[in-house]
DNA sequence: CACGAAATGTGACGAGTTTAACAAAACGGA
DNA sequence: TCCGTTTTGTTAAACTCGTCACATTTCGTG
């Protein structure tokens, strides 16, 4: 466990990943071959320094006098996202919001997808959306185990979470993206993540208040 | 840069307080009256201490020994988020992922509501989804300020949401929470706020994978 | 009413993160 | 090739946040 060599990148620095990928795709889709820490801020909307800290990370990324080359942040980053390695995905609980996850289904990734659904209502199970079937609970085992699945995206009410998150976490699934916001108590090598909608606006709405007079940056 | 005009109360409190608020309601509603910061703890899975000190940023709520009023809590935080006050919300986008929210609509928070809802498809414009009529673009204007909602939701593809959001901004809204990643430039007062599923689910599979390579160099 | 028990509120510290400032590096035009 | 300009990578300082530790306050009971 004694794991000492590996250089420690920031859980900050690691969370503005997927942006930076994502942002310089659009930009080489649209033809730019080079980009400035402090264009790729006012895109980003991060401050140029923090970006060039956070590249900083993976290497001398850039050239002076001259910026980065996109093509080549996008192979970098890509990389440590593991954008080539397919990342196959479980759902469960296909209500209103996982009928939309499944319908989408990570269209704009080609290697991330969800690849098998669940759901405890007979009135859903057997239902095929977007190639896939939903299936019973009952199979979620035999499903995730043959699949090889350790992810999976919860869209399940608040009062079944604890619950469906348990099995899930029997069945081998080793990290979780919860659309309910109920604190569960898992075993610690879970990987648990929140993602509230309902805070989300409530945040919105707080910080657009209470942000007016602090934020002169 | 003396700034110490109001109790400036920290980002991440202010970010768990709808956590706090919605915990506190599902003890009142099991009959708990009061509570301790440890056992409130428990429940938010967050730490005693950080609890305490984040409750200490508005004011004295708590007796020693005693422990903190359910009501009272509920009371003084609800008035902080403001959820006597009506939160309406327009929506833009009613594809997969505005349809699910509509559906839904926030009913477990009977003030917050999206009480219009708009498209640029006229395959979708008129129908009817959980007492909302979704309404052409052109209506946009007109409907937000006769509702006097300054607060949207997009759900709109990240290649319309500049084009959308210029809208909205046009037409009094002041906050926007934006589903597509794609980055936009708005004036200064205007709050945005993304919300990339696609980013959360690599951010899930990144920090999963914690102590395995992957960043060695 | 007094006293041990219980639980809060906060000073202090440290880990983690952002930002300002700048020296070094590389570009690109002449 | 040379030189001013541009932009990076990094040092150091500032800032934010979470947690320990504990003095303080209040509870509840004998
Ligand atoms: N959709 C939104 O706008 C929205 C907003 C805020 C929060 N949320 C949260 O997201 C979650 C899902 O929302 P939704 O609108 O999709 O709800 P939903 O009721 O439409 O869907 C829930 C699905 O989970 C299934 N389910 C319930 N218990 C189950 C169990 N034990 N095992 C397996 N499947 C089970 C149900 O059959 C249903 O299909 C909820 O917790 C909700 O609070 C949603
Ligand atoms: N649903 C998901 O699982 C998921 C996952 C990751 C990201 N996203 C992002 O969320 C956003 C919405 O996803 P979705 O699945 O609901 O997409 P969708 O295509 O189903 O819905 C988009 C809706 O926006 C409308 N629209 C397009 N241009 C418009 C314009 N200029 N004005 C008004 N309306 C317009 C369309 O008519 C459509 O109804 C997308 O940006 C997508 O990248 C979705």
């Amino acid at each position: 466990m004694t794991n000492q060599k590996t250089t420690r990148i920031p859980r900050m620095t690691l969370s503005r990943l997927p942006l930076y990928y994502r942002t310089l795709c659009n930009l080489a889709d649209e033809g730019t071959r080079r980009i400035k820490s402090a264009d790729l801020g006012t895109a980003t909307q991060v401050e140029p320094t923090t970006i060039r800290r956070d590249f900083s990370y993976f290497g001398e990324l850039g050239r002076s006098g001259y910026g980065y080359d996109v093509g080549h942040l996008i192979r970098i980053f890509g990389e440590i996202l593991e954008v080539d390695e397919p990342q196959y995905l479980a759902l469960v609980g296909v209500g209103n919001l996982g009928r939309a996850l499944l319908k989408n289904n990570f269209r704009r990734n080609p290697n991330m997808a969800i690849v098998c659904a669940f759901d405890a209502d007979p009135g859903v199970i057997g239902e095929e959306i977007n190639q896939v079937i939903v299936q019973p609970m009952a199979e979620l085992g035999a499903t995730i185990a043959s699949l090889q699945i350790n992810t999976a995206i919860s869209t399940v009410p608040s009062h079944s979470l604890q619950q469906v998150s348990a099995k899930l976490v029997d069945n081998g699934i080793r990290s979780i993206l919860s659309f309910a916001p109920e604190p569960v108590i898992l075993p610690e090598f879970v990987n648990m993540r929140y993602l509230d909608l309902t805070s989300e606006v409530l945040n919105l709405l707080l910080l657009s208040e209470r942000g007016q007079a602090a934020v002169a940056k």
